[in-house]
DNA sequence: TATGAAAGGTTGAACCC
DNA sequence: GGGTTCAACCTTTCATA
């Protein structure tokens, strides 16, 4: 499974970045120059080899009806960490689980609830899996930005 | 622009969730039992409401040759954060900021770089920008969760 | 690995209920 | 709001250099 992306595939993630789903593989190309099956087949590949994981909507939780959105420190044994983690993806509410190197909070839980009570809910099913919980924050505001240091030259060919 | 999201705004955002490029607006039709220009619409809508801002490719940076993976913990003045905050998104790597309501770190930067010098660089860029960076940590790994509270039974129509 | 062509699926828009 | 139709577009598959 040799790595090393070119200049196209550069130029895919980051048109997938911006929006992965109203960018068909014939706009990548035009832009790009080469031919839209050409594209596609880079992007199975991307996929084939993982870079790509997957395409994710990106919801404002928010005005979803989801008014709480928190971020949950947790420390973790590192010997347990990998299943730790695995069991706190299952845990109804969270949406991505961070695995931290450095430091004593080495797992960063991200979670939407309705409300307070439903926040309480997560972190303690946090803690019954074996999570020690050590802070939650509410999130204000998140912004996402497309990864563009794929992008070389965005406007020109 | 009045929200309340129904049964089926919350089937679409899950089907969007799980795989946003390759789940068409007739497959979520058919699983709902509604006609397939009914879930266009109500797509359309989530855009136009905010409730959907975007669909991003869930890339390994890892993989794709950006090794490391970091999370930026700063602090604002809460008077300059929301300025900071899109400065910070305007410094090169940084894929997300996050404002954090409670405690003193309440800004939360992460950022991707292909070495240790660049990561230097994120964190020189954003004290520039004038946030108080106070810890830096390296991302082990990443794990994304479809958020399904939306779906009430997806097995059954 | 990149390209081209035919078949089948998907989308967006206009129109009706 | 939801549904139908249709032209334009996209993707898939296969063959080709």
């Amino acid at each position: 499974m040799d790595d090393g992306l070119d200049d196209l595939d550069g130029r895919i993630l980051y048109a997938l970045q911006r929006d992965a789903r109203h960018t068909s593989a014939a706009e990548i190309a035009d832009e790009a120059g080469v031919a839209p099956s050409t594209v596609r087949k880079r992007i199975a590949r991307l996929e084939a080899r993982g870079v790509v994981r997957g395409y994710h909507v990106d919801a404002d939780y928010q005005r979803a009806g989801y008014q709480l959105h928190a971020l949950v420190t947790c420390t973790a044994p590192i010997d347990e960490r990998e299943q730790l983690v695995h069991e706190a993806l299952d845990v109804q509410g969270v949406v991505s689980v961070r695995e931290v190197m450095t430091g004593e909070d080495n797992v960063r839980v991200t979670a939407v609830g309705t409300d307070h009570d439903d926040l309480n809910r997560i972190a303690q099913e946090l803690s019954a899996v074996g999570l020690d919980v050590t802070d939650e924050n509410l999130v204000r505001g998140e912004h996402v930005r497309p990864f563009d240091s794929f992008a070389h030259d965005p406007d020109q060919s």
